[in-house]
RNA sequence: UCCUCCUUAGCUCAGUUGGUUAGAGCAUCUGACUGUUAAUCAGAGGGUCUCCCGUUCAAGUCGGGAAGGGGGAGCCA
């Protein structure tokens, strides 16, 4: 019985009529007592049934509520109203799940988004959340599409990880001991993880990159997308706890491959939300002009959300060496004037925020891809280059988030890369597993991380990164 | 973690130099109307003014603290 459903987009997009059609959704509202507007999250746009007067029971009608799931069958017409080509004339109305209109947080009007955060489990109802997470799941199949399609591997690296040295930042631990104090000790009083689950201590993974080194050092191409957890203590709008990245790993691809990979990459998924997801990034285009006119003139965004996305596509990203970045930022009236809080005085400091934001968003105006960044302020595994002082490393700063990308040539050179683990008091004992890459036919290589929320934020506009994942997760908060 | 702003009805917000019974729009409920497009019209219900402590004859309003939230910074993707 369920099978036979018409979801409203392919409903609405066929526009021919006088045909029997069965449809399910949710009310959105109910309007003069005849007219439902039905909604079945394959599209904003709802379907509207006709309830002819004098045709159902008192006693149906008053269960129209917002947010009721109901079953309709009927005739599909031409629409005798305005605002749609054809609608649905009812003959039968049923009541799948009915919704309390006195408790029913959701209301035909617009919500704030920290309201929405509060109700997440019910945010996929509305228009904005119904766009946001229809473009998150173009893009996610884009990323594999993009990827398949130039024969790379999709490799799923571990969750859980022994490994605490790669340095990308806090890790939650992950133990099956007890935590009211009755764990085994060893003798100079610390916990002996010898007893845990794993025989040893274990976290959640911060990134797949080293184990994705391994694979490439097989299969050549290799890519990764899944997600990836980090205990800092962030409070902003583009980190979270719990967030999903995609880390390509190249053989023999250098610095140069890597950012032609990583630009083809981007440009490929956004445009292929693009051509598959126009009507929500209008929509939500639509939805951020609104909001733009709430703010003052000099600082609203130049281009709409659609034009913004239309020339990342077709022009090149800006290319420099942090070197150039520096003696930019160095000679710009910004710096001059002192209007930067931290002002650039020489080399070898990273980039602050406001930083990256003045190269993007007022010197260059596009995306810019920054390299060979000084390597002290830079990961141990990235390449050294001729100079000794730089590393192969490059960030890819979008407008309006900042660092989307994070990659670089990686150190194949064993002596090179055990050297720069000294240095660093990085334990090369725990990371032999890593090492035996450049023991055993080592080769030049290449890979970035690219943090997909951070990219969703982009193609949609969404200011938060909490707006952008079903269910966020951040300092203090693991609702739903 | 730091800086800063905010917290009044289900939602979005007003609330004067501290002064009687805290308001509006939307939502909800009741009724009317019936081709509406976030329908319209009339009426009704709905409040521990986030919490605690203090100042005062009197606190939504002033002071201190806590909690929650927004924005910015740091860490990064």
């Amino acid at each position: 019985m369920f099978n036979k459903r018409v979801r409203i987009k392919e409903l609405l997009s066929n526009e021919s009529a006088n045909y029997q059609a069965t449809v399910m959704g949710w009310v959105r509202t109910f309007r003069n007592s005849q007219f439902i507007a039905l909604n079945d999250g394959s599209t904003n746009n709802n379907l509207q049934v006709v309830a002819s007067l004098g045709d159902f029971d008192d006693a149906i009608l008053k269960r129209l509520t917002t947010g009721a799931c109901i079953k309709v069958e009927g005739e599909v017409i031409a629409s005798l109203g305005k605002g749609q080509k054809v609608e649905l004339k009812a003959s039968s109305i049923e009541i799948l799940g009915d919704s309390d209109a006195e408790k029913f947080p959701l209301q035909p009007k617009k919500h704030s988004l920290e309201f929405l955060r509060e109700i997440a489990h019910l945010r996929f109802k509305t228009n904005t959340f119904g766009s946001v997470f229809r473009v998150r799941h173009s893009l996610a199949f884009a990323v594999h599409k993009f990827f398949n399609d130039k024969g790379f591997v999709y490799l799923h690296t571990p969750i859980i990880t022994a490994s605490d040295a790669e340095g990308a930042g806090e890790m939650f631990r992950v133990t099956s001991l007890p935590l009211d104090g009755t764990a085994p000790k060893n003798e100079d009083g610390s916990i002996n993880y010898k007893e845990d689950f794993f025989g040893r201590s274990t976290n959640l993974t911060v990134s797949g990159q080293l184990e994705g080194e391994l694979a490439a050092m097989a299969f050549s191409d290799i890519y990764t997308f899944g997600p990836t957890f980090r205990a800092e203590n962030s409070n902003t709008t583009r980190h979270l706890a719990e967030f999903w990245m995609i880390e390509p790993e190249v053989a023999f691809n250098d610095l140069e491959d890597n950012m032609n990979l990583a630009e083809e990459f981007i440009k490929y998924v956004i445009k292929y939300a693009i051509d598959n997801n126009k009507e929500d990034i209008e929509f939500l285009a639509q939805r951020l002009e609104e909001e733009e006119k709430q703010k003052p003139q000099n600082e609203r965004n130049e281009m709409t959300l659609m034009e913004k996305l239309d020339f990342v596509v077709n022009n090149d990203f800006e290319r420099l060496t942090y070197t150039e970045a520096i003696e930019i930022l160095k000679e710009s009236n910004h710096n001059k004037k002192k209007k930067f809080q931290y002002l650039i005085e020489g080399w070898g400091a990273d980039l602050q925020s406001e930083h990256e934001r003045y190269l993007v968003e007022k010197h260059f105006k596009k995306p810019v891809i920054l390299t060979n960044y000084p390597k002290d302020i830079k990961s141990f595994y990235m390449r050294m280059n001729e100079d000794g002082k730089t590393v192969a490393a490059m960030d890819i700063l979008a407008p309006g988030i900042g660092e989307i990308v994070g990659g670089s040539q990686r150190e194949e050179r064993l002596d090179r890369l055990t050297q720069r683990m000294n240095e660093m008091k990085i334990p090369a004992e725990e990371l032999n597993w890593y090492l035996d890459t450049r023991r055993f036919g080592s080769c030049p290589h290449a890979g970035f991380g690219l943090g997909f929320e951070r990219l969703v934020q982009f193609v949609t506009g969404m200011g938060n990164i909490r707006d952008v994942i079903p269910f966020p997760r951040y300092p203090k908060s693991a609702e739903f």
